[in-house]
DNA sequence: CTGTTATTTCGATAATCGTTGAATTATGGA
DNA sequence: TCCATAATTCAACGATTATCGAAATAACAG
């Protein structure tokens, strides 16, 4: 539970959440903090700092490859915290914002 | 877009968190601020701090109401900011959590 | 007006955050 | 071995955060 505390935080500041997406947009596979440090411009030191947050918080696995270290998303963790959002942020009312694709039409209301 | 860092801000805080919970069960109607403060057991003036990060980021509303102010949980933010995750942050990948109920049956797939 | 209840505002404080420059570690190639 | 590349660690900094006690504001009752 505070587990989502940890993770909305490590996305509630703006570099953090455009690395994110990067890593996201890059698949499963992931990408070396290289591809992403030239990619958002942003300072590799600076990275490493924000990198570590997203790690602490479960969102993205770190693995070395040669002299690189790969980064990846991790979908689950994600899942999960929009899981805990649907669940715990808007209990009983109408919420889920309707799947991107393939939304059912709206039922009319049956007459009494 | 930045809106979404706004929001995940101010969700990404254990007091904060529990307060727009408890504003979510209270329902569309919302609860006065003592009654938050009462239910949560936080002193008055952290709380008006806590509401003020919530209403500037659009996640509830207030009203006064005699003496009281009502905070409501405003259900339409929180379901913008679960549809920016879930287009941004699943991108491409399954990623909908299913709906908590009436989730559709599973299709099967049509052979060609 | 006076007093009471409900809530906010103000000032101060300790803690955490994001960024930077410089130094460091790790890997691989010549 | 020596050098270059890829990334991290460290120390410092200014900025923001969450909390507190005390004072202020708002609405109502007597």
């Amino acid at each position: 539970m505070s587990d989502a505390v940890v993770a909305l935080a490590a996305l509630a500041q703006n570099n953090r959440l455009d690395v994110f997406r990067f890593l996201v947009q890059a698949g499963r596979e992931g990408a070396p903090a290289g591809m992403v440090a030239a990619g958002l411009d942003l300072p590799p030191n600076t990275l490493s700092f924000h990198f570590d947050r997203l790690r602490v918080a479960g969102l993205v696995t770190a693995r070395r490859e040669g002299r690189s270290i790969i980064y990846a998303a991790k979908y689950e963790q994600m899942n999960a915290l929009i899981a805990f959002l649907t669940q715990n942020c808007c209990q009983g009312v109408q919420c889920t914002p309707a799947p991107v694709e393939g939304q059912a039409r709206k039922r009319r209301k049956i007459p009494a």
